[in-house]
DNA sequence: TTGCATACTTACTAGTAGGTAAGTATTTTG
DNA sequence: CAAAATACTTACCTACTAGTAAGTATGCAA
């Protein structure tokens, strides 16, 4: 993959959790990059294309977070989870899922199938995360594992939109409530 | 205010919930309206104008809404509020604050400062049912009320997000786990 | 050295975006 | 009944959108 390639799907990447997918343009990629709109057009025909590509990014990204992280106990696991967020909220960022998830109606099948794909990948993780580290005593909860994923992730994943509104103690407040509830 | 005026908002209201701010346009509502775009550039001399108006019908409708729903006890009001996102839900449409709250760094000065408002009278009626519902002893939770009710909004804000990208049984299991919660 | 692939640029298109000025029909008001 | 406000339409504008066709410079391989 081209050096330019690259650089185009990390703007795109940074321009969707900023502005979401209708909020920017190629013109938002073309001009701090110093290329013509054709150019990003050579590498992904279509915008859908681009939004494909920055997904499958996500996705190989969190496959080797969460390989990195498997000799921890769990609630370190979800530690790092959290500080991927956290990282995110100082950058004013959103998570993809977020954003792709508010955009969804207006996305090509194409890309629907990959934010289909990113969600289910981060809950079966989520889930196994849960599950194990209740089995090992690190985590403490009430009901299904993968109840309790769900409401996990839409905590952080709200934590960052609602900390763009209000302000980053909005995060702040929600994943030290979170880890406190699990570790009981 | 006149009946086309209404109609306007109305279908703005529908339209920012399923494709969000950035993803419609005026024809997507002079058409079904069966108007030309200078009629609601008549009623909203700007784009902003009319998502200003959406926000503040929002708001009044929650002030409605929370104010009937004030001599019931808290878990029934808590009910109440899931059940408008349960209508959401199967409507398709997301919540006004999580279509927002995504959009933001794209939105006018005045319609951020509403969005602001939103979020902070949504919040500051949960906290108060939470705080008087664990006083009545009926809701049951750990912490501060206030980070309590960011942890629920959150919640339910995503879960209508990841229920339009997962299905309809994500809302349900997050709601059905939220009470479970606070019920003890 | 020729030929071909890569990585672009130049120059363009059709369609749509939000927005405006001026005109018109209808209703309301003095 | 006349003036004025209301609620639009007609016709337009500029800017921008994603997307394309054709041309060009560079490097590499036979």
């Amino acid at each position: 993959m081209s050096e330019t390639k690259d650089k185009i799907v990390e703007l795109a990447d940074h321009l969707l959790r900023v502005k979401g997918f209708n909020g920017f343009s190629y013109k938002d990629i073309s001009d701090p990059l110093s290329l013509k709109n054709a150019a990003i057009h050579y590498h992904f025909p279509a915008k859908a294309d681009l939004g494909v590509e920055v997904i499958d990014h996500e996705l190989t990204k969190f496959a080797g977070q969460t390989k990195r992280w498997q000799s921890l106990p769990e609630d370190e696991q979800l530690e790092k989870l959290i500080g991927v967020f956290r990282k995110h909220c100082q950058d004013k960022n959103i998570c993809l899922m977020g954003s792709l998830a508010s955009d969804f109606e207006t996305l090509s099948p194409e890309m629907r199938v990959k934010v289909q794909e990113l969600g289910k990948r981060i809950l079966a993780w989520l889930t196994g995360c849960l599950e194990q580290g209740r089995h090992n005593k690190r985590l403490h909860f009430k009901g299904e594992a993968s109840d309790r994923a769900l409401m996990i992730m839409t905590n952080l994943q709200s934590s960052l939109l609602m900390s763009r509104v209000l302000g980053p103690q909005v995060f702040n407040s929600i994943s030290t409530q979170l880890m406190k509830d699990l570790k009981k």
